[in-house]
DNA sequence: ACCTGAACACCGTTCAAGT
DNA sequence: ACCTGAACACCGTTCAAGT
């Protein structure tokens, strides 16, 4: 039977799942589909394009209820107040949803940040968090500045987590490595710290980090404005 | 003549310098050093190992002055203030050397990025990091949190740096797609932030990217304290 | 201890030729 | 239009054998 485009990329995300990153391979799936070497390129002009259509299609969805707001929100449920939802709040939300997104498969950071181009998913995200971040107050050399950030925190946390996640046992034995390297004399504070690392706190960990650069971005906000805001 | 281990470092990080990361290979290494396919393999398990040990070699120094902070700064003239320096700066002062070191070598973020494990000098920057972040009052599981989130974006952001360098003509072809692929109806903020994503300014974006979550850190430290600290 | 030579088991990509 | 078959130019890693 005859291939499509949709077709090659649905085995390619599940071979993701099965294989991970590093295992994806050309011939792989190739194999998966049931098909000559050369025949997926006949859909794909590369390896490089497969890919970044991959992460794009890992970002579906994410910037959609956030653009058209607090109207939208009323008839999903995703939020029930009478006022508006206030910047900051969204800009953490769309980034809780970046990070389900690329939670929702394998390797997801890792491909998304081997993608260096514009597509429409990623763009919608773009433009999702630079409108809010302009509707916060900032200018919009500030605002993609402020974007950029907060786009390679979530990225880079869930990078990590993820190869965590992919360790043999868990992260357990990277978890064990650390504690042997680190020299309590030489080390005190990480020593220290390290009782935070192994962790089941994924969750706390990305929202205490995205809280962190929020508040930076609001501060830095209300700074050039008013004294104070209340 | 006979190899040793930094021999064989020092000709990897030349041929990284030379040839970038993708192209960085066992093979044409052992080529650069006059050698046969598998004599590098004596000096370094596996090409993982070899990259790791590149990546700590990078970070040599990053964490030095700062464990010692202000007696230290007085010598070296890298400071002259009679007062300790405040952590905040600190903390700042090292992220940009971070950002420096990753930037002494072509695709030096990546590099670090793709090295996973404990080496001396990644280890010596975290406990700097850390130290600092609880002497401006973070609790040591915050404090480990936090530097994550800097240390996720300094790496970040000069990744993207790095990359955007190494395209053909300086990231000029790169924009030109980007700007070709943002359609100002559906994405006007987007569009509006474009005029300011080709520049030169990489010393001013990431200064305001640090700037951001060094705030944030301060307003999330304050927070528990005395209600006005000053 | 340190290296050679040769092999093993892979890669991404291209392309004439088929249907 | 879509795929096969086969090749090209590579990879990382291993390992007996040499010195």
């Amino acid at each position: 039977m005859r291939l499509n485009r949709d077709q090659v990329l649905s085995a390619a995300l599940d071979l993701l799942d099965e294989a991970g990153l590093d295992q994806l391979t050309m011939r792989r799936l190739s194999t998966a589909l049931g098909v000559q070497n050369g025949a997926t390129y006949w859909h794909f002009r590369s390896k490089q394009a497969l890919l970044e259509a991959m992460a794009d299609t890992l970002l579906t969805g994410v910037a959609d209820t956030l653009l058209t707001g607090v109207a939208d929100a009323r008839h999903t449920g995703e939020a029930d107040l009478g006022e508006p939802e206030p910047w900051d709040e969204r800009i953490a939300r769309l980034a809780h949803r970046l990070r389900r997104a690329l939670l929702s498969r394998r390797d997801g950071a890792r491909l998304f940040s081997a993608a260096f181009f514009p597509l429409p998913n990623a763009l919608a995200y773009g433009e999702a968090m630079i409108a809010t971040l302009c509707q916060g107050g900032l200018t919009a050399r500030d605002a993609s500045w402020a974007a950029d950030t907060l786009t390679y925190y979530v990225v880079g946390h869930t990078i990590e987590e993820q190869l965590a996640a992919a360790l043999p046992d868990g992260g357990a034995e990277g978890a064990a490595r650390l504690a042997e390297a680190v020299d309590p004399q030489r080390h005190p504070h990480l020593f220290a710290a390290l009782a935070h690392i192994p962790a089941p706190h994924h969750e706390d960990h990305f929202a205490y980090g995205l809280q962190l650069v929020v508040a930076g971005i609001r501060s830095t906000a209300t700074a050039g404005r008013v004294a104070d805001p209340r």
